[in-house]
DNA sequence: TTGCTCCTCACGTCACGTGAGGTGGC
DNA sequence: TTGCTCCTCACGTCACGTGAGGTGGC
């Protein structure tokens, strides 16, 4: 090997690292094309082209499109070069952002089957949870006495407009135990599981239960709640919130989609 | 809106943040139909889909291919979305990798291009340099008295064995002055820039001088060095190293390649 | 002669985007 | 009638991958 010796394609390729394929298709748009071409028509390549190639890798390798690369070539000073990277890692950081918000993404709504896969469906369950953020969205307007669901359809249409992202897991709030009694379909707002949010699920001490239905339908929760909290003396404290931990993503039939009601409760010392 | 009004595409699009362009490609692979068509062959969407289109934006943002995404649909358990989800997330953690290779391959490059613009070439300097990591590729063969470019050429084809990434900059290690001096076309080793190497070129106090041309060729450098060692009383410690600031990457005519040259050097006590 | 490599079409991939040319609804 | 929306082809995108069918070199 001296530097001047040509070879086939198929050598070439296994030098370089670079298909065949390749080779050819950068041959086809006029970006890297082979030092001769025999009578045969064959492709022959020289050893100091690995270089060129190489640089084109580099340049894929950073997502570069082959236009581009092309035009690079033809063009190029250390200052546009580098004018170029920078750019191509502006192009990194959006990639970046993306791929961080897939992760909790995908974090956030493996939590949540997780939790319904773990739930005891048919207990009351009194434990301490941990905080976590959450994007309220604006709150309902229940005219016409509309469902759950249907108020939750128009929700997720305005869903971008209220900065909302439907990726996360979304669930309903209301402002307190006697709105979910007496309206359980009818949250007063609903919110985001979203992790990036600045609205916050208190931490502290939850009555959970487990409802398995459609988007509103509640079964027996409200009553077994109530009567958990007679039979242990608690009060409640705060807005009641119902989290699908099961829904369409994970789940074919609706009626068997599962939602995770929470509720703050706290020793109700009046009945001491 | 009730949940059963139909809507025509161009509505449900701006309802649900869908273009009307991926409607039809939904409807056309299977994936996603209307509830209904006219007779006229509309299609016409109900309130309700826009939780199953939103599912599906979900799962495209994830990077899921439509086909797989179809699959899950018709196929779905908590289980298995988890296990797809965890799967997903190896996905990323791929991407996340060649992302992160992505920037250290355009630091690197930038700052070389740049310490290439800011050079001073018809100076020697003397100045502390940092540690910096590399990859150190095998001892060079210089069988038949072969120059610079024509083993860097060999070395480019055998770098993928020798785990060596071409993508950051390759430079030439001799390891003494002495061999520079005789040879300074026929490095020792080459080595890359890679900054998640083992190796390291060390730091402390060099001197550095500056040469364009094509690969191997050092112009006066040698002769600067030795000069400017002479007259400044300093003697060399160890390895030089030649590193290409600009080469084919930023650079179109060969003979405008630059290459840095450093040396480390101490105080000479025999000549004080 | 055999097996290998090379060649050039030409079509497929993936998730749409972009007209062209025509029809339906208010 | 006008302007808007809808429809269905059909072709383009990007960087190749994959045969098909044929030829060249040892």
């Amino acid at each position: 090997m001296n530097g001047t010796e040509l070879m086939t394609m198929k050598k070439f390729a296994e030098f370089s690292g670079v298909k065949t394929t390749s080779l050819r298709y950068y041959d086809e748009i006029g970006l890297f094309c082979p030092a001769q071409r025999g009578e045969n028509n064959y492709r022959y390549y020289s050893p100091q082209q690995i270089i060129t190639v190489n640089l084109i890798q580099t340049l894929t390798k950073l997502d570069i499109p082959l236009e581009q690369i092309g035009e690079m070539e033809r063009n190029r000073t250390p200052e546009k070069i580098m004018e170029m990277l920078i750019e191509q890692e502006e192009n990194l950081d959006r990639q970046l952002r993306h791929i961080r918000e897939c992760y909790t993404i995908i974090h956030t709504i493996t939590r949540m089957i997780q939790t319904g896969c773990a739930a005891k469906e048919t207990e009351i369950t009194d434990c301490e949870l941990r905080e976590f953020p959450v994007v309220m969205g604006p709150v309902n307007d229940f005219e016409n006495n509309q469902l759950f669901y249907e108020t939750f359809i128009r929700f997720c249409s305005e869903a971008e407009r209220q900065r909302i992202n439907l990726c996360y897991p979304i669930g309903g709030y209301f402002e307190s135990i006697d709105v979910f009694l007496e309206t359980p379909a009818q949250p007063t707002r609903f919110f985001s599981l979203d992790p990036t949010g600045t609205d916050k699920k208190a931490a502290g001490r939850y009555l959970v239960g487990y409802a398995r239905g459609y988007y509103g339908e509640m079964g027996d929760v409200p009553q077994r709640l109530t009567a958990y909290a007679r039979e242990h003396n608690l009060k409640f404290t705060g807005a009641l919130y119902v989290i699908y931990v099961h829904d369409e993503l994970s789940v074919k039939e609706t009626h068997r989609y599962l939602a995770q009601v929470s509720v703050p409760v706290a020793p109700d010392r009046k009945h001491r």
